[in-house]
DNA sequence: CACAAATCCTACCAGCAGGGTCGGTTTAGC
DNA sequence: GCTAAACCGACCCTGCTGGTAGGATTTGTG
């Protein structure tokens, strides 16, 4: 698995969010019973969007969350960053230095680390479907309940198999 | 992490077979020891390429592995699927029916569901990476032992922070 | 034939990260 | 003062990752 639930929930979060009138705090327990999410669990989610920026905060009765900027300008390689920390292919993008085997880049053969740029080239196609994605594409998809069909243009990659 | 330690050395065993010359076996010790990595652990690894008709392999003395075509033709995301099973964003794309609220994908609203775009789209860029990466270029990347300066084009795209 | 070098196979295990829960504190509106 | 909310930190359970162990089988060589 490339994303943990933290990701799943914080997007959908996110979009929650984005279906709002700015400015107009929305409480964790009506995203969370929206959802169908544990609310507990969404509040460590959730404080990982508001250290990151994304999201802002009141506190006490009729407090909750919004978003720090509008959809349109928030694109989600920022939110995934947040909810995962990094972006990672393999364990030595993170710590250069684990005791691990796994990765002897550099090594003594003196031959250049061809994994390395096979997982770079990797989280260069991560990053950029993230980049060229916004929130407010996201919201505009999930949309008004569903009438029957879509709106035209608004879907213009999800083939699945690839 | 996005891949699991088996992609990380079933390529470095899969670049290991691509140096030598083809149907010459090469046993797994020998890889082992090249790469310093734990010789039973490689025989798991090496089995997932097996069954995925990769390499194929000699029994008793003198036996060992080899690339079943050559490395020009093998896109690499036929070697991280092998060694991986599957390549999914998310969980919801492995167990369509797992009891998780992870996913309720199709939702009682009759809104649709977001995060899968996002994910479909991640999950394409992803593949797309791999399929256009053979292994004969990472063969070549990781080349003879350095000698000062590569081959010039041979490193298309490596700027790490993208 | 005996032996050694290799693939092949299955079972087991320890650690740890993921996916939560719980209880409590603080803040703010009514 | 009561209640609804954000905030915080500790804890806990389960499953998967990353191996290890021990053997069985195959095959070239002396």
């Amino acid at each position: 698995m490339i994303f943990s639930s933290k990701a799943e929930y914080g997007v959908r979060l996110m979009i929650e969010l984005g279906r709002q009138a700015p400015e107009h705090p929305t409480s964790l327990k009506a995203i969370a019973d929206a959802e169908g999410l544990p609310l507990a669990y969404l509040e460590q989610v959730v404080a990982r969007l508001r250290r990151a920026g994304l999201v802002m905060s009141a506190r006490g009765a009729h407090g909750g969350y919004w978003l720090s900027r509008p959809a349109g300008e928030i694109a989600m390689d920022e939110v995934v960053m947040a909810l995962e920390g990094s972006i990672a292919p393999m364990e030595c993008f993170i710590n250069e230095h684990t005791e691990r085997v796994l990765c002897s880049h550099e090594p003594d053969a003196g031959r250049r680390c061809a994994t390395k740029l096979l997982w770079t080239r990797v989280q260069g196609g991560i990053i950029r479907s993230l980049q060229t994605t916004t929130l407010a594409e996201l919201v505009d998809f999930a949309g008004d309940p569903v009438t029957g069909y879509a709106e035209p243009g608004s879907a213009p990659e999800l083939a699945v198999t690839e």
